[in-house]
DNA sequence: ATGAAAGCGCTAACAG
DNA sequence: CTGTTAGCGCTTTCAT
């Protein structure tokens, strides 16, 4: 029966082994040559890839894996990937861990522990060599995260971060990022800046947060209750805190955002009460997304340099998978902002 | 030296022959005693949980994968992360792959079939057990996808598909969603309603244009090729594309744009041009990305059913890998869009 | 320069 | 209900 064969030939994957069979040649034989070793004869080698080219052979990652106890791939959690920031730094990320021959697999916590937890499950059993973690909104304790260090496997954060000086992690300097955003309102005259604030546990919001005070204390300019709210930084959070903000101290003439998305609420809210922007209320935020060129006034916003932020994380967990056992002292990279001046903000074209 | 001794433990990653070991009973016992093996007395897989437990036992899930022949992981391919819709299409496949125990690894072909190429080569190299595609605005052939069903996996694409119909697929109905669109259009009183296209070989692309000239015709209004302009649809695309149109056509006084993106480019222009939306030019496009409600005016826009087209890929993929070899017939799902009518085109509120 | 053999950790016949 | 055995496909000593 003739067909039948054919169609299990054709179905039929190539292992090591099969062409080591068809050349006379032992599967070890056959497996350094594949991997290009020193001690194998060139004629051996070609004629070990040749066959491998006609068979279409694809080397068993599994097996590979299993045997050398290490599956080239790599886990992300991130608290979601839509917005600019988060789908700039996977794209850092892949590329770079592409080229050093890793896959990448992704999970979005929705901002949830539990589903970090689960995800962070899901990728220790999938045997990932090292895990990228941007902590979620509700993330206050760190036992799923302290679970992995424990089995040894590399763990790096990024953006938000435990802050527990024993983890590896690349951040932006979110403080000087704040403190940028506030000394620009202040020079374009703002006396009154009020501030959207995220949860005070997140680094990040902690940070911008505190470069928001000092840049008003360095301008010898008065820290005012009145003036903060702090929320979640959905732009309906943005809307009513700013309604809040608005009620509480009428006189404000400035607004410095955690995020663009409560923001954008805040700017809806601003025109809602038939102010001017930014004449009468000027507007900063943070993320530069890509809708901040596209709202009117277009939104003035500090940047984060996504990509190099992500490109910056493999690379370190990229390094201490090389480095193995050894465990090398946790590094943090601080990666210097830059803010994007805009309408919403530019009082004076000629500043 | 109890000391090492103790870290040796520590270290130790417990497998199921550990366990059998400390037990006194066999590999085979234990492993299904794990799966919950009916046959395995109650007794024994209270035991073999609870040294499980005591010495955080965790299954390799490589050599089980190597094993079976089955890696739980899927594979996904779309052309980039940002925007809206592939965000919303990833958040739906990741909910139900993992509720199926799936994992997902997740590929970027940056609108390149070089890169799709590639991604195509990682994830078979990873040995996933299924692959959804969305193919890229560059991929004109499909050999790459091919080599995929010759081996077996099974593919699923969506949105943006491989038109034979030898391969399954879900998508939404972008022709009616073009005629609904300028249907829409027509109805606020638009007589000349130019189109700005995408590259006519992605489906989505044609289907949208034909909904547009056959909507012209069904109301029995002229298709006037100086109206048409077709581009790869970024913002840029969409401005130039639109000062290109406004010179050929000054009379026209409505556009359907093949994307929001497109869309807001145009946007620009026209407001650029002076001229007012929607009373002079109506707007309207597609995929009802966030911005759309940011914009001034706000933008109308085809929803796309993003999450559960999603979903609904990976079901059918997750239903092709339980099948196994007993290749079903493909099939095809056409998801039914809605219309979001927003300031843009909405010339008469009380309509 | 090549081969033999062991084994990564798990599952699944095939016995009892 | 439990055990024995044989691999999945690959890498890697240790020989020669």
């Amino acid at each position: 029966m003739p067909d039948l064969f054919i169609f299990a030939v054709a179905i039929h994957r190539a292992s090591i082994s099969d062409l080591a069979a068809q050349l006379n040649l032992s599967v070890s034989t056959v497996s350094r040559a594949l991997s290009n070793h020193s001690r194998i004869s060139d004629a051996t080698k070609q004629r070990v890839w040749e066959l491998a080219r006609q068979l279409h052979y694809q080397p068993n990652h599994l097996a590979a894996a299993l045997r050398k106890g290490r599956s080239n791939t790599l886990g992300l959690v991130i608290p979601h990937i839509d917005g600019q920031f988060f789908a700039l730094v996977v794209k850092g990320i892949e590329t770079v861990a592409n080229q050093a021959g890793f896959n990448i697999m992704i999970c979005q916590s929705n901002e949830k522990v539990a589903q970090e937890r689960k995800n962070i499950a899901a990728l220790l059993n999938a045997q990932v060599d090292g895990i990228l973690v941007s902590l979620s909104l509700s993330t206050h304790d760190f036992q799923h995260l302290d679970e992995v260090r424990r089995r040894g496997i590399p763990l790096v954060f990024f953006d938000r971060i435990m802050e527990s000086a024993q983890v590896s992690a690349v951040v932006l300097d979110d403080y000087q990022g704040g403190y940028d955003a506030v000394s620009h309102l202040l020079d374009q005259g703002c006396q009154r800046i009020a501030h959207l604030g995220g949860p005070q546990h997140l680094n990040i919001c902690k940070n911008r947060f505190k470069g928001y005070t000092d840049a008003l204390q360095s301008y010898n300019c008065p820290i005012d209750p009145a003036l903060i709210h702090f929320s979640d930084l959905s732009m309906q959070d943005g809307r009513d805190g700013m309604g809040i903000l608005l009620r509480q101290a009428p006189d404000l003439d400035g607004v410095f955002a955690c995020n663009d998305l409560a923001l954008v609420g805040a700017m809806q809210m601003v025109k809602q009460q038939g102010l001017r922007i930014p004449q009468d209320v000027a507007l900063a935020g943070f993320s530069n997304e890509l809708f901040d060129s596209l709202t009117e006034p277009m939104l003035t916003s500090v940047d984060q340099r996504c990509e190099e932020m992500g490109q910056t994380a493999v690379q370190m967990l990229l390094d201490m998978i090389a480095a193995g056992d050894q465990t090398l002292t946790p590094r943090h990279v601080v990666l210097q902002p830059t803010l994007l001046v805009r309408e919403s903000s530019q009082r004076n074209p000629f500043a």
